[in-house]
DNA sequence: GTCTTGGGAATGAATGTTCATTCCGTGAAA
DNA sequence: TTTCACGGAATGAACATTCATTCCCAAGAC
């Protein structure tokens, strides 16, 4: 019931990047990215239960068949796009991520890395947004989601107790920054036009002068 | 198709307020308040496509069909909620705003107004968030909405001009700004926990700081 | 007072539609 | 020839909406 690969599907293994610049007829035949990818757009747009499986095939160019080849279920499916974009999006955020630096850096380096996921791919993160706590995520997706709201708990508990951030409930502070993370995001989805590293830095500078102390 | 009141319902008016403090059997028979109360809660709980109408006439203790005694479909029913709670909101906002003050005491009246919403109804507040930009919101439903932001455009641009905001795109720090708040009310459901007065005013505080000059 | 009756409110089974999922024929590859 | 991915029509369940019927009650007749 909560099986990532579907028993009659042979992916060449679980992805968690490629754009997919191949050719028009990738190698291998990858109708599973297909599928993902059009399912991603589609949730976006109408959400989970607006959006019939039969369109996502259509988009995906497959045929409706096709699909249950690959996932299980429509549930299957729109929990292996989150797995893989929380994950993907942990990864950007969290690689390399430079622990040591100070609170500015690292608050600096969070933001930026959030944006850049963000930029590059604003319908996964907003797919993330939408799907958050839907009562059709899995124990296994959520599980991916709780252990990085445990990671920055951490890094704001410690923050807080070197007099770095402002006093108050963590959670409080992480919704705030969050939040206003994906206020701007949408501000710019709402008209159209990707924001520029300018603006991202603005963004920055004013949710750091929300948090410091 | 844009109607707002059904023709074959008689309603006594349309009112905005009244959390319904009558008997068991309210006056009049109020179903149609009924109807709005059940689907505004299962529309929060599981969003527009993922409630069956049934559901909404068993929660609201009415037939199926009554329903379309009140609202000409499930559309037109979905509309009317968000219409009424959007002007709700707009009055607990904009109600003796006082319009002459400086800029942080305009922004803390904002804050506060806006917390008092949400806290008095969280559920609207969330409904209204989650039903933002949806594709069965009609011309009416968005009209509203837009008229609210570009009043806060208006008071942004002033500000800024007075050089008491950040300069940058009004869109980007209005977005910024409403987003940290839903982040923060989203930080105490996601908790099943009222924030207490001196949450919110720390939040206020952090936000001030976020977009003054 | 009791009884009757007309009409609108309310109901929930029935209807036609849409959807997720299955099934089977086809064609390419081995 | 066998195998198997594939497509898309077929299937049955669930849905939004309708409508024939019931229910309620106010107002008249007695």
């Amino acid at each position: 019931m909560a099986s990532e690969a579907h028993p009659k599907a042979r992916p060449s293994q679980t992805r968690l990047s490629s754009p997919a610049i191949g050719t028009k007829r990738a190698a291998g035949g990858d109708k599973r990215e297909a599928i993902l990818d059009a399912a991603l757009e589609l949730f976006v747009e109408r959400g989970f239960f607006g959006t019939a499986v039969p369109e996502i095939a259509d988009r995906a160019g497959v045929g409706a068949g096709t699909i249950y080849r690959y996932f299980e279920s429509k549930e299957a499916l729109v929990n292996a796009i989150y797995r893989q974009q929380k994950l993907h999006f942990a990864n950007v955020v969290l690689d390399g991520f430079p622990r040591a630096a100070n609170t500015r850096e690292l608050f600096r380096q969070l933001w930026m890395r959030m944006a850049k996921f963000a930029t590059e791919n604003t319908n996964a993160f907003i797919f993330l947004e939408l799907h958050h706590h839907q009562r059709y995520l899995d124990d296994e997706s959520r599980a991916v989601e709780n252990r990085m709201l445990d990671l920055f708990t951490g890094v704001v508990t410690q923050a807080q107790a070197r007099g770095e951030l402002k006093l108050g409930p963590p959670r409080l502070l992480m919704g705030l920054v969050m939040g206003a993370f994906v206020g701007v995001t949408r501000s710019c989805v709402e008209i159209d036009q990707a924001l520029d590293s300018a603006d991202w830095k603005l963004a920055e500078q004013c949710i750091w002068e929300a948090v410091r102390s």
